[in-house]
RNA sequence: GGGCCGUUAGCUCAGUCGGUAGAGCAACAGACUUUUAAUCUGUGGGUCGUUGGUUCGACUCCAACACGGCUCACCA
C-alpha cells in the first residue's frame, strides 16, 4: 500500500460516521450474526411485487400475498416497535414495514435496530396498505444481506458534486435515478444498433486492441510495451485496417463496437478512450451507407423515443426524419458560410475565405485542406440537423477511394448533427498502388512533424494486392450518439467512469 | 496547454468590513406501532484543498501548487 492510499485509509478511519458503523458491525458479529451472508435468494423484484398488486384494493387479498424480496435501504423511519424502510433494487422501490411484535423483541432490538441507511436487506412477508394507502410489504422475516459502513449522501439533495460523481460512479448510481436511467438507454441504443447491423447479415467481429502499427485514423496513439516480445505495441486508434483485412479474407459484412484510444486532451466531447462503431460492406458504396445510415439512426431515434422522430439535445429539437440533406463541403461552405460558389476551386480564394472565418492557412495546406478547415470553423458547428457532407478531399482522406469523375476528391461523407461530427464513412480504397502511394505520403507528413499522420503498414497494403472487393465502410461514435439520444452535455456523463486525474497523488 | 470560476462537517450549502466557523440532513443519546425528506428533546462532529506570504490577527487579502467545472485550442 502505497503511504498516501495509507494516510487515506486512516483518514478515513478518523471519520466518526464510519467508526459508529463498524461499532454496528462488530457487534453484529459479536452477537452472531453474520453481516455479508450469501444465500438468501429473493424471490421478486420491487417493482413487479408493486406493478402485480398496486391495482389490488382488497386488504384480505393482498394480505394472502406472500413474497419475498431483497435491497438497499434508502430510507428509514423508525416508531420505536414500528419501523418503515424504504428498499431500493435494480427495479425500484418499495416500502416495507417491520414490527417489533412481529419479528421478535430480540431480533428487533439486538440486530434490526442496528440496521442502517445503505445496508442491504432480505425480506419476507405479506402485502398491506397503509392508511395512506401504500402498497408495503409487512416483515414476518429480515435477514441483514451486506452491511455498509460508509455513509451514503444526504437523502433529499444527493450526491451533486460532480467530481465525486465521476469517481465514485457507485455512489451515483445508487442515489441518481436519472443516472441509472442514462446507462440503461445507452445499453438500449447499442442493443438496437447491434441487432440491427446481425438482421442484415453483418458479423460481429473482435479485432486487435495492441496494434504493432496504429493505424486506420489519423490521431496520436498511446504506446505499450509487451515484455515477452520485446516490442512496443500501440493502443488501436482505430479498427479499420483490421476490419478491412476480414473483408478481404471474404466476411462481406462485418462490424465492431469496440473502444478506440486516443493520446489527445480530454474534453466535454473527449475522452481518451471512447467507443466506436466500425462497419464494412462489400459491393456497396457511399451513397448506399447514407441510405442506411438514415434508415440505422430513425430505429434508434424510434427505439428511444418509443416510436418518434425528434429528440431534445441541449434546448434544440432534433428532427431524424429521413431523408437528410447531402451536400458537398463546397455547398455546405456556401448555404452557412456565405462563399462564393464560382470561386471554390480558387486557392487564393479559399485562403481569403479561410481568413474572413477566424483561420489562417498553415504552411503547406493544399487546396483541399483549406477547404476542410473553412468548413470546420465556418458550417460545422451550424449543422444541428442531420446532415450528409460529401465528396471530401483526397488529400485529408488517406484510405477512401477516389472518385472516379473527379479523382482529387474521396467518395467520403461525415454526418453532422446537433453541430457535432457523428459518422465518417466512404467507399473504400482498394488500390493497392494507390494506397502504398497514400501511405508514403503520410509518411512524409510524419517526417515533416505531423504527428498524427499514419504509418506505413506493409501488411495492410499486402492484403489488398490479394484482391479487397469493392466495399463502403462507416464509423460512428457512439458517445456522442448517445449524448444526442440522451441530451447529455458531457462525455462524461455517458461514460460509467471517465478518465479523471489521479486523486490524492503526491 | 490558455482564460474564467470553484474547493468550508459524511452530504447539500451559508459565512458580513480581516477578529480562530454555522444550518439542514446524516451521526450519537433518548421518546414514539401507520410514516413518506416522519416528528420531538438533547449531544458531539472542522488541518475552512495544500504550501507559503501580508498582517497584531487570515475561511476571508496575495502568490504558487493540487483537483474539479465551464470555455478556447486539438480531435471523434
Amino acid at each position: 500500500m502505497s503511504d498516501w492510499k495509507k494516510l487515506m485509509t486512516d483518514a478515513e478511519e478518523d471519520n466518526p460516521q464510519i467508526a459508529a458503523r463498524k461499532v454496528k458491525l462488530a457487534a453484529l458479529r459479536q452477537a452472531g450474526i453474520n453481516p455479508y451472508p450469501n444465500g438468501f435468494r429473493p424471490a421478486w423484484s420491487l417493482a413487479r411485487i408493486f406493478h402485480d398488486h398496486d391495482p389490488v384494493t382488497d386488504a384480505a387479498a393482498l394480505e394472502q400475498v406472500h413474497v419475498s424480496a431483497a435491497g438497499r435501504v434508502m430510507l428509514l423511519r423508525s416508531f420505536g416497535k414500528l419501523t418503515f424502510a424504504t428498499l431500493q433494487d435494480a427495479s425500484g422501490r418499495l416500502q416495507i414495514a417491520v414490527q417489533r411484535d412481529t419479528v421478535g423483541a430480540e431480533f428487533y432490538n439486538e440486530v434490526f435496530r442496528k440496521v442502517e441507511v445503505g445496508d442491504h436487506l432480505g425480506v419476507e412477508g405479506h402485502l398491506f396498505r397503509t392508511r395512506t394507502n401504500e402498497l408495503t410489504l409487512r416483515a414476518t422475516r429480515v435477514r441483514l444481506l451486506t452491511k455498509s459502513v460508509r455513509p451514503l449522501p444526504e437523502k433529499f439533495h444527493g450526491l451533486e458534486d460532480r467530481e465525486t460523481r465521476y469517481r465514485r460512479r457507485y455512489v451515483d448510481l445508487i442515489v441518481n435515478p436519472e443516472v441509472r436511467e442514462l446507462f440503461r438507454l445507452r445499453s438500449r441504443i447499442i442493443r438496437h444498433i447491434r441487432g440491427f447491423l446481425e438482421d442484415r447479415g453483418y458479423l460481429e467481429v473482435e479485432t486487435p486492441m495492441m496494434h504493432p502499427i496504429p493505424g486506420g485514423a489519423t490521431a496520436r496513439p498511446f504506446v505499450t510495451h509487451h515484455n515477452a516480445l520485446g516490442v512496443d505495441l500501440y493502443l488501436r486508434v482505430a479498427p479499420e485496417l483490421y476490419l478491412k483485412r476480414l473483408i478481404v479474407g471474404g466476411f462481406e459484412r462485418v462490424f465492431e463496437i469496440n473502444r478506440n484510444f486516443r493520446n489527445e486532451g480530454l474534453s466535454v466531447r473527449h475522452n481518451p478512450e471512447f467507443t466506436m462503431l466500425e462497419f464494412y460492406q462489400a459491393y456497396a458504396d457511399y451513397h448506399d451507407l447514407m441510405d442506411l445510415t438514415e434508415e440505422l439512426l430513425a430505429g434508434v431515434v424510434r427505439e428511444v423515443t418509443g416510436g418518434g422522430a425528434r429528440v431534445i439535445h441541449q434546448g434544440r429539437e432534433i428532427d431524424f426524419t429521413p431523408p437528410w440533406p447531402r451536400l458537398t463541403l463546397a455547398e455546405a461552405l456556401v448555404r452557412h458560410a456565405g462563399a462564393d460558389a464560382q470561386r471554390m476551386t480558387e486557392r487564393a480564394y479559399l485562403e481569403e475565405l479561410l481568413r474572413r472565418l477566424g483561420g489562417e492557412p498553415r504552411a503547406g495546406a493544399d487546396a483541399g485542406a483549406l477547404l476542410l478547415e473553412a468548413f470546420e470553423l465556418g458550417a460545422e458547428a451550424r449543422l444541428i440537423q442531420p446532415t450528409f457532407i460529401m465528396d471530401y478531399p483526397v488529400s485529408v482522406s488517406p484510405l477512401s477511394r477516389r472518385s472516379d469523375s473527379r479523382p482529387e476528391v474521396a467518395e467520403r461523407f461525415e454526418l453532422f448533427i446537433g453541430g457535432w461530427e457523428v459518422a465518417n464513412a466512404f467507399s473504400e480504397l482498394n488500390d493497392p498502388a494507390d494506397q502504398a502511394a497514400r501511405f508514403r505520403g503520410q509518411v512524409a507528413a510524419k517526417a515533416a512533424g505531423d504527428d498524427e499522420a499514419m504509418h506505413f503498414d506493409a501488411d495492410y497494403i499486402r492484403a489488398l494486392e490479394y484482391g479487397m472487393p469493392p466495399t463502403a465502410g462507416e464509423g460512428i461514435g457512439i458517445d456522442r450518439l448517445v449524448m444526442l439520444l440522451t441530451d447529455a452535455a458531457a462525455i462524461r456523463d455517458v461514460l460509467l467512469f471517465p478518465q479523471m486525474r489521479p486523486e490524492g497523488g503526491e
